[in-house]
DNA sequence: TCCAACCCTGACGTAGGGTCAGGGTCAAGC
DNA sequence: GCTTGACCCTGACCCTACGTCAGGGTTGGA
């Protein structure tokens, strides 16, 4: 007769592990001593043993009893199923590594390395890296929301780039996230941007969708000036276009 | 503003995993509304889609919190440390699989096939199944506990199926095991064990180690009849020794 | 006004045990 | 006879990453 510890050590488990499969019913319960202490007969060596083998191969505890006692066809069929279970969970894994892998650092984790590159070069620009922090999120919400006007979007950007103007006007983006709303700078910076929507035909008074929705939503979150500066710019925006319907 | 669920589709992942992370700490509680309802801003979507993509890369969840604010050197070491983690999952799977597909049957499960094969030529000799499942189950009990006297015990075993006298014995202890201990046969097959016991140079008196000693009880525990007989047999192997000595 | 579709908190379940907490038992040495 | 260390017992909480009720309040459209 056997104590707990002298059959874990038997077959090669922990005390716990077999009062678990105790619970779980994997493994009767032996009579108990005079003093409450469970005795194992060699059966339930051989038992342990038996249940092991399984367990170690990746069976599930829930399904190791019925395999025990199965005929070789059932058996043969629960292996195949089991099996291929295992096979689904390394996929899965190996799709995880992959994925990993190109988690390169934490702004390529979801932007495409163009993207990446144009947000540094905004910051060689002098953008500060608040503006660049917010671009960076525009940029996943975009991707988030409409991936299929991502590639427009990069080629608009990295364009953008070639042009002096309109890279002075990031420069004066990026600092007036800070400015109070009612400083004349943002006056003269809501002047600027009105005439660079006019010049490249942009329109921001026109009905937003979802994505541009969260990203308007997620700029005025940042800057009370920025709010002032997209509802003036929209005022404008409307404006112009009743006119020229009137004309 | 929006609410838990347009968060949770604009990212898309379930409300239940939104309130995980909060639960979690890795998205904070955002303010609620006059119904206590959570209403988010497009900071949220933007944190929650930065969350799943590395949770999606199979980052566990108390390490991406740490991930979203590392320098791209931590960011790096922590992949890699990650991946590896991965990588030992794969493999244990791998193992598994490799393991799993071992399993021929049942009876298979723990045992080399010569062993197996022996098993069922006792079948064939008409041996009774019970008395085949208690070999088989010292067996299990031999590889668990003493794998190196496999080989020997496998040897002896095959070649004694070339033995008639042996091979007789067999049936008869298969039978034997429903017998009353005080049946006649049962001394009749005690004389015919002790016979082969001299015969063949074996000592059933001698000391015992934790394997055989586990047979032992293996084979008492299933037959009151081999209880009395492998007592005489211990009893008449000491006063053969003791004679021995004397003589 | 009603109904479907939301929202809330709280709690249990998953697989396979690890790890206390709190208390009883046994065997050996002094 | 007493102590000490190694066992044994039950019960309960911990881990992952949520799924799935249960029970009840809110909102918005027909």
């Amino acid at each position: 007769m056997l104590t707990i510890s002298q059959l874990a050590a038997t077959a090669g488990v922990t005390v716990r592990t077999v009062r678990h499969y105790h619970h779980v019913g994997l493994l009767p319960e032996p009579e108990r001593d005079a003093s409450g202490y469970r005795r194992y007969s060699a059966q339930a060596v051989v038992d342990l043993i038996r249940i092991r083998t399984l367990a170690d191969a990746g069976v599930p505890l829930a399904r190791i009893d019925a395999l025990l006692h199965a005929q070789p066809a059932e058996f043969a069929a629960a292996v195949t199923d089991i099996d291929a279970e295992l096979q689904r969970k390394i996929d899965q894994l190996t799709e995880h590594r992959r994925r990993i892998a190109e988690l390169a650092s934490g702004e390529a984790l979801v932007l495409p390395p163009e993207v990446v590159a144009n947000l540094n070069r905004m910051r060689s620009l002098g953008v500060s890296e608040r503006a660049v922090r917010i671009e960076r999120d525009v940029w996943i919400l975009m991707q988030a929301l409409e991936p299929h006007s991502m590639p427009q979007g990069i080629r608009d950007k990295t364009a953008s780039f070639d042009d002096p103007g309109t890279t002075r006007l990031y420069l004066a983006i990026g600092q007036s996230l800070d400015w109070d709303p009612h400083d004349p700078r943002v006056d003269r910076l809501i002047d600027d941007l009105d005439a660079w929507e006019t010049e490249h035909e942009r329109d921001s008074s026109r009905p937003r969708n979802m994505a541009s929705q969260l990203v308007f939503s997620r700029i005025v979150e940042a800057s009370p000036a920025w709010q002032r500066i997209l509802d003036v710019l929209a005022h404008r925006a409307r404006q112009r276009r009743t006119a020229g319907h009137d004309g």
